[in-house]
Formats: structure tokens, C-alpha cells, sequence
RNA sequence: GGCCCGUUCGUCUAAUGGUCAGGACGUAAGGUUCUCAUCCUUAAAACAGGGGUUCGAUUCCCCUACGGGCUACCA
């Protein structure tokens, strides 16, 4: 069997797009899924678009992402160079080759020609596209005007009638009439080629068995596949994974919010659970589990599975997969995960113990099931590093269903007797549970009106964890000191 | 406008020429020694519409509607 080869093809425009990185976790599983071979190629040949750094902060998200790649900028592999702008030589190659075979011309139109053409078109109710007007000038006269310094570029010579198939590897074939095909630009008057250029020479050179980029390139599905032919090259399968659409709807685009996978880095979310949410972003796995990592992903992927209706971007969901691989992390990873988070907290206490790992990572144990995104950490975990409460918003949340505040300051008295029976050494969640609860039930006393103002007194919020596992990490003294406070 | 793709619960999606149309997220209700969260149980919730084909269509075909994409010397 032909060993398949992937590649994901992203244009360095400063971040990663959530679309394009599901795309390339498709290209990933589908290399992986039959130990095939994953490319990575940079195409910056628009010139106008390409930022420097851009390319850095790619390969550090790609990075973070988790997606290995066999082959690319700087990682080597035999197909190179994987960037495409170093690779004009290989581009002229190829121009002079289609050229030759009749594949392609030289045209000579100005862009305002072509702006006028288009403003006619549109006038007329028309199509606008190009008019093929250089299409049939004598090679003498292309020659002439190319030696006189005339700019040019060189388009595709599209045929004039017949049926152009493309086959999709999920839709099947699509049927487009060439007459509809417009005589597009393969090369750049700057000699630069164009993306529809590029792709196919690339695509061709590295091997590539499995095209996967996403669905709004269908249009220009048949033009591919006509200029592989013109080159007399073998046509790849190709594999369009549907759109992933916003909540109303259309395309994801910056404005509706984070369509950056940067920004759901800078938001806390675990690449566990957005490649997890996105493979499932129109594809399924066979059975009910859909709970699937990366490498469960890699056994059971079958592109054949990847459906064809685009999906809606649901952030209920990925918060959804994101908690649950918050639960699942070992805690000590989970730490280091949340610590840019808490940099806030730990600048609020001079407190040493405050700022000691085993202090932070008794914190974060605690909230860990209360995990959505990582970067809530900081704001659940805001008490524990005050050194003082704000009183006057504890005083509010005191009462409790018909207690009232001042009987809740009563309750605390009893339970500050009860803790301070708890030895130092025995300072421990078991412990004062066992001290308070079997206290509270001995005498039939009820115990959410004991245990919220506790709890209350202790944090200040009105949901946290509960108030034994809070006042272990407090330790004794500041346990009974926030307490104290308030039975004053 | 033209060309192309698509249409099953609110969302992501299964299944099937004859099923109580299944699962997940979300929602609602209940349970789990105070809150929140976790966990568990239960519930509501879908085959876009119209024609065919067929003994029978959600499933196959056609049309309509709706949604989306493309329409650059951007990718």
C-alpha cells in the first residue's frame, strides 16, 4: 500500500486560526492514523501579507499544540525547502514547464485594465472575471513586449468548454463546467507565484498523498486538478473538511471573538481539550465515548468518518472537555499549568508560606474539580492569599435561609470553641470535620447554620470549597483569626 | 448575480428502506452530611418543505426553501 503523506500548509499571518489548526489535526490523524508522514510547509508568498515574527509565534502555538511534525522548517526532511519563499528557483522551474507544455500565458494587462474590465462586468450584471484578452497573442509579440520591460504575469490557460470532475474523498464528484473557470494568475508580475500555483508544484514535489484544507477551496478545486494535468502529474486525493461556522452561523472570523488557538492558550484551555473538541468538530468517533485523546484519536481516526456539514463552533462544549482534562491532570502538572495564573494572588502576601509550593498546590488541589479554564484560578483562589477579608462583605453573606446575622456570629462562637479544641499537629480536614460534625449531630443541631457561616467567615465567597478542606490549607491560626473576626 | 457545498434535538453528531430515531454538551428536576463544583438518576428536545420511487421512506431521486463558501497579481 502507498504510504500516505500530509502536509498542513498554513501562511504565517501572526496566529493560528482555529479552523486551520482543526485542519491540521485532520492532516495529523489522518498521516498518523495509517503511520504515514506529516509535512510541515510555510506559504508566505504574499508578499503583502507576510510579517516577520509571525513565523516564530506559528512554529511556539504549533509548538504548544501538541501536533508533531515529520518533516518541515527546522526539522529537516528530504522534500525541502519547506518555506516556500525559498523556493523561487524551483518555482521559475516550473513556470518555464507549463509554459512550454501550453498549460499557461504571459499577460500583459494592467491592473487598471483589469479594474476597468471588472467595473464593466459588474455594470452588465456579469460575472466579473478576467476576459482572457492576452490569451492568443503571437509568441513574437509576447517576446517582444517582455524584452521592452513590459510587466506580466502568467495565468492558467483554462479549457473553453467540457466537464471538469474533481473527486473529493468526502463528497464524491463534483462536476464544474471549465467554460466557468476563469483564466486566474499562476504567477505574480513580481515572479512570485500564487497560493494555486504553489500548492500544486509543492504538493506534487513533496509527495503529497492526502490534500486536507478546508472546504472554502472547492472553487478552485478544478483549477488545481487541470494544472496537474497540464503538468501530466498524477492528482492526489484531496480531502475538504467541512467549515467550522460561529454561533450565528458563518464563518469564524476574528471579529466574533477568539478564533485564535493562542487565545485559548491565553485563556486557560488545555490542548488536551481543544484537539479533543475539535476532532469532534465533524467527525465521529465509531462507538459512544467521545471522550478521546491524542493518541486514541491517532488508533481510531478514519477520515472516511469526516462528515460534510459544517460545524458550529460551541464553547459550552470545549469548557465541558477542558474541566474534565483539568480533573484528570496530575496535580503537580496542574500546578504548573495554573501558576501564570496566580501571579496576581501571590503578589498580595508577603506571607512566605503563602508563596511556598506545597501552600499553592493545596490551593489548586482544591479547586481543581471547579476548574473550567485554567485562568479562573486566580480569582477562585483570590482569599486565600488576602491577608484580610473585606469585612463588610462577609457581614452580607452571613446569614443563612432564617438565620440571621447575628445568630450566625453566635454559631461561630461554638464553632470557634470546637476548633480550638483541635491540636495544631491534628490540623487536618478529617479532623475537623470529625470535631465539628459529630458535635453538630450530638446535639442535633443543624448544620448548614453552622457550616455556611463557617465557611462564610473563612472565605468570604459564596461559593468556594467547603470549609473544612479551606481551613486546613489556612492553617490553625488564620483559620480562628478570620473567624474571631467576626464574634467580636 | 454566477458557480459550488450543505440541511437529524438549541449545539456537535449516530443509526436505519420497517427502530420507542441513539449518544454527548447545554437546559430542567431530583439525589449525594452548608454553598459552589464533582458524581449519579430522570426529563424535555430533531429527521426543513413538497413531489416522486417503493408494500413502506428520516434513509434513494428531483424540485423548492434556507444556510454557508468562492468569485484578487490574499491564502
Amino acid at each position: 500500500m502507498e504510504k500516505i503523506r500530509t502536509r498542513f500548509a498554513p501562511s504565517p499571518t501572526g496566529f493560528l486560526h482555529i479552523g486551520n489548526f482543526r485542519t491540521a489535526l485532520f492532516a495529523y490523524l489522518i498521516a498518523r492514523a495509517e503511520h504515514g508522514t506529516l509535512a510541515l510547509r510555510i506559504e508566505d508568498t504574499d508578499e503583502k501579507r507576510y510579517v516577520g515574527e509571525a513565523e516564530e509565534a506559528l512554529f511556539r502555538i504549533l509548538d504548544w499544540s501538541g501536533l508533531k511534525f515529520d518533516e518541515g522548517p527546522g526539522i529537516g526532511g528530504e522534500y525541502g525547502p519547506y518555506v516556500q519563499s525559498q523556493r523561487q528557483a524551483i518555482y521559475d522551474k516550473y513556470r518555464d514547464e507549463i509554459l512550454a507544455k501550453g498549460g499557461a500565458y504571459h499577460c500583459f494587462c494592467s491592473p487598471e485594465r483589469l479594474e476597468k474590465m471588472r467595473a464593466e462586468q459588474q455594470a452588465n450584471k456579469q460575472a466579473p472575471r478576467y476576459d482572457r484578452h492576452c490569451r492568443d497573442l503571437y509568441p513574437e509579440e509576447v517576446e517582444e513586449r517582455i524584452k521592452a520591460g513590459e510587466k506580466y504575469v502568467i495565468r492558467q490557460k483554462m479549457p473553453l468548454d467540457g466537464e471538469v470532475v474533481a473527486h473529493d474523498e468526502l463528497r464524491g464528484d463534483i462536476k464544474f463546467q471549465a467554460s466557468e473557470l476563469e483564466d486566474h494568475v499562476l504567477i505574480k508580475s513580481s515572479g512570485m507565484p500564487t497560493y494555486q500555483f504553489a500548492v500544486v508544484v509543492d504538493d506534487h514535489l513533496m509527495e503529497i498523498t492526502h490534500v486536507v484544507r478546508g472546504e472554502d477551496w472547492i472553487p478552485s478545486f478544478p483549477k488545481n486538478i487541470l494544472l496537474y494535468k497540464s503538468f501530466g502529474w498524477d492528482v492526489p486525493k484531496f480531502v475538504h473538511p467541512p467549515l467550522i461556522l460561529n454561533k450565528g452561523g458563518g464563518k469564524l472570523s476574528k471579529r466574533q471573538g477568539d478564533v485564535a488557538v493562542e487565545d485559548y492558550r491565553d485563556k486557560g484551555y488545555l490542548t488536551e481539550a481543544l484537539i479533543n473538541f475539535c476532532a469532534l468538530l465533524g467527525w465521529h468517533p465509531k462507538g459512544d465515548n467521545e471522550i478521546l485523546t491524542l493518541k486514541e484519536l491517532e488508533e481510531t481516526f478514519d477520515y472516511k468518518n469526516i462528515g460534510t456539514s459544517p460545524a458550529v463552533f460551541d464553547i459550552d462544549k470545549l469548557d465541558y472537555f477542558n474541566g474534565y482534562y483539568i480533573r484528570q491532570k496530575p496535580l503537580g502538572e496542574l500546578v504548573e499549568l495554573c501558576r501564570p495564573f496566580l501571579e496576581k494572588n501571590l503578589a498580595l502576601t508577603d506571607n512566605p508560606r503563602k508563596q511556598s509550593k506545597d501552600f499553592i498546590t493545596k490551593v489548586v488541589e482544591l479547586e481543581q474539580e471547579r476548574l473550567k479554564k485554567l485562568s479562573e484560578i486566580g480569582e477562585l483562589t483570590r482569599f486565600f492569599f488576602v491577608d484580610k477579608l473585606d469585612a463588610a462583605k462577609v457581614l452580607l453573606l452571613l446569614p443563612w435561609k432564617k438565620l440571621t446575622a447575628e445568630q450566625a456570629r453566635e454559631n461561630l462562637k461554638l464553632i470557634v470553641g470546637l476548633m480550638e479544641k483541635i491540636p495544631e499537629v491534628n490540623w487536618t480536614n478529617d479532623s475537623l470535620e470529625e470535631g465539628i460534625m459529630d458535635y453538630l449531630k450530638k446535639n442535633e443541631l443543624r448544620v448548614g447554620e453552622y457550616l455556611w457561616p463557617m465557611r462564610v467567615a473563612l472565605t468570604g465567597e459564596k461559593a468556594s470549597p467547603g470549609p473544612f478542606d479551606v481551613a486546613e490549607v489556612l492553617g490553625k491560626a488564620e483559620s480562628l483569626e478570620r473567624i474571631k473576626a467576626l464574634t467580636i
